[in-house]
DNA sequence: CGAAGAACTTACAGCAACTGCATCATTACC
DNA sequence: GGTAATGATGCAGTTGCTGTAAGTTCTTCG
């Protein structure tokens, strides 16, 4: 890598550096693009050179985070469900979801309706990928592999938010995490077993009172 | 209703339809909100007076949907599954989904980022709803409630894309319909019955090989 | 080694979505 | 018919984002 690559990747960190710091101390909406260029030395058109949005700037590594995704299904272990590599992927993450520093992002995200649109974008795409990945990886259809997909990437957004809630609620630590995960565990059961002839009874098949 | 009230309807259906044609004709991306405003002979600022967003102009029926989607929980027939009357609800959508006229709204939405942007946003409006509408109805947990609308919705917004996708590939008429019908029927399977030990064996659970 | 050329940065002008404010026209109410 | 509420308008301004042309730095190759 010569030495014009090296220094390209240190203005792109130290832009996503400079912006995650302004965006942490005064919230998304109210920093503008102009400012994060000015506070890390560069123009605004750089910044837009390297990051296709001012969203961009926060999720920055979404690309890594997809990789993470199809790799954990990929590099299962032997005789080890796609579900079940799935879910032990997603527990690992738990902790640091459950950790102190955590609430300062879920604030960020949680007070900017721009991060949670784009949170949204990134689902989609997390959603296409895995259907891919299914597909190739099962040989089923191309509608069984979207609906599966659709649904794993459903209950991983959804527990992605209560996540974020339980943290902006100052709910964090081992108790904390056990909880976060004793409800992950129950998520995927219900994603495994399936919403049975849900509302056929006063309970669906498999809901558990309030 | 006086005058005012009435008044203020035409002018909003009217900027409405004008929006849509301009958007039929160049697609959403290519007209300005300022083009639109003149074209239905008003301000700018009286557009975005009626519509919080460039992009509400499109999506304007949001609201009714949101209220039929909880209605068709509401409202289901007496012994008759939420999940049953969900998919009788959906299965009445397809034969519109399936006429040549769909083609061009599928277009639209497929050709504009920023309108499949606000698809999310809306799937992610309707989702919390739905979570609501099921805890109300099932006296389920937070939890279940939050895992089973995220599992619907999913499901709702990979069929209608699968449909748009169809539509834009010029599948119309009576078969497509029957096609579309019998997929969404297998997508309501796979909610009902969950994702199985998906990927233990060769194919998972329950899913159909290509 | 030095010049050609590629790649990166910058300033600048500009577009389009969107907002706040003061003002004007219309409607509702008495 | 006069007054108060309400909606429409014009306008200036902010912000995200883009195109272009010019300048600067790095690579490469003769």
């Amino acid at each position: 890598m010569g030495l014009r690559d090296l220094k390209k990747q240190q203005t792109r960190t130290a832009i996503a550096d400079t912006a995650l710091r302004l965006f942490m101390k005064r919230g998304f909406d109210h920093v503008t693009v102009a400012e994060v260029a000015e506070a890390a030395g560069v123009s605004e058109k750089t910044v837009f050179n390297y990051f296709h949005s001012k969203e961009d700037l926060f999720f920055d590594e979404v690309d890594e985070r997809e990789a993470a995704l199809v790799a954990a299904i990929r590099d299962r272990r032997p005789e080890e469900s796609i579900l079940v590599a799935l879910r032990r992927s997603q527990l690992a993450g738990c902790g640091r979801m459950c950790s102190a520093g955590f609430a300062g992002f879920a604030r960020l995200i949680e007070e900017s309706q721009a991060l949670r649109a784009k949170e949204l974008e990134v689902m989609a795409r997390f959603s296409a990928t895995l259907a891919d990945t299914l597909q190739d990886e099962l040989g089923c259809t191309d509608l069984d592999a979207r609906v599966a997909a659709s649904l794993i990437v459903g209950v991983h957004w959804q527990f992605f938010v209560i996540a974020r809630q339980r943290a902006l609620a100052g709910r964090h630590g081992p108790a904390a995490t056990r909880r976060l995960r004793a409800d992950l565990a129950r998520a995927y059961e219900l994603l495994e077993s399936g919403l049975g002839d849900l509302g056929s009874r006063k309970l669906g098949a498999d809901l558990q009172p309030a």
